[in-house]
DNA sequence: AGCGGCATCAGCCAAAAGGCTGAGAGACCA
DNA sequence: TGGTCTCTCAGCCTTTTGGCTGATGCCGCT
């Protein structure tokens, strides 16, 4: 019957025809558009009202994917979002549900799974990859693991390579209490250095 | 006349449909097949003894693209490899470089840019995207920041945020010899403390 | 009022990391 | 052959980190 549209939207203009021709196999999706940036997808929904927006995450320049998924959903639009991204960083995927994506795919997903997660996007399914629902349900059991505020700021200062004092003048605190922070968040990510901590923190946070 | 015979080689099936549909539009560019794996890409090459091999660095399991590459070259089999990846990461280039890539391409690059380099690629000439050529410039320019190939990989354990006796334990080193190893690439990386180390090296080697 | 979570600080001690100097062996190159 | 680079190791000393215990004030919830 109707088909669905649907809206892509990558910087990578390669990745945007590989899927218009994946898509294009299945007659009853339809790609009405393609956007390279968010600014672009927001205008082409508002346009277009595509049924679906598949988007990845890290946009060149501009409004990152996140960003965009949130300004969508912040004009009630009823699309639904799809993420469609290479990595599987928790962070990301955490702000991309929080902002209102209904499902997280990574590029290496067969074209099966991506179909699926179409379709069943429109329904109001939310689907993802294993890899990535794993990860979700490891933050939702370990609820224990999840840093303060403070925490998460010290934490990214860490990742600059700042020295336990060199975090207390920023933050005006004590050394001391960095060092009591330093140690609840390596209780917390599991590790027992600062070096691996950082190593941690910017690899799962996707830290740039 | 004869057109260029092109192999693609990346692990996701969506790069490498959008790849080929855009180099489709050639017709003198003829993709003749295409591989998800650094093996795949071997045995095709063997084969089918393409032209040009477009290859993607990040090869989700087995073999990567530099291994790749290096083997490609191995054989002296007389394709142009050409990497094609999202990453434009230092290290990367070097590696790549080294092994004997004729250019490295961005997968934001235009697909005039991507046209234009896999036919220089035949004629021996070898094409980058700016990006890529500036940041080797920077390397040919600083030679004494250029890590040494034992630098390079006890850099890359530490990015693991390993200790320097397991450091030590790992590449059967003295702890001492670890120290003078650190020393050097703090000193390269301009950098005091391991932690600085890490985060510069995660960032801007694109680890993870 | 009481309890728990959070942020703050202190002191003590052991372990790890970092700065410095010096040095030998092998590879490579002029 | 001599110079340079790389990798290897040692000792010594200072600074930094990390582990542990304990404590205070604040806020929010019951």
């Amino acid at each position: 019957m109707n088909s669905i549209t649907v809206l892509l939207v990558d910087d990578h203009l390669v990745v945007r025809s590989g899927l218009k021709a994946l898509l294009g196999t299945q007659p009853d999706l339809d790609v009405v558009a393609e956007a390279a940036s968010g600014e672009e997808a927001l205008e082409l929904v508002a346009q277009l009202a595509p049924a679906v927006v598949v988007m990845d995450l890290a946009m060149g320049a501009g409004m990152d994917g996140i960003e965009a998924i949130r300004q969508l959903r912040q004009r009630n639009s009823r699309q639904a979002i799809l993420v469609f991204t290479t990595y599987d960083s928790d962070a990301d995927i955490v702000r991309a549900v929080d902002a209102g994506a209904m499902g997280y795919l990574l590029k290496d997903a067969t074209p099966d799974e991506i179909f699926a997660a179409i379709r069943g996007a429109v329904q109001g399914k939310s689907v993802m990859s294993a890899p990535v629902a794993s990860r979700l349900f490891q933050q939702l059991r370990n609820p224990d693991e999840v840093l303060t505020p403070r925490e998460a700021e010290l934490l990214g200062l860490l990742t600059e390579g700042l020295s336990n004092r060199e975090l207390g003048q920023r933050l005006f605190i004590s050394e001391a209490t960095v060092k009591t922070h330093l140690a609840h968040i390596y209780a917390k990510l599991g590790v027992e250095t600062r070096a691996a901590a950082i190593a941690t923190a910017i690899r799962r946070e996707g830290m740039r």
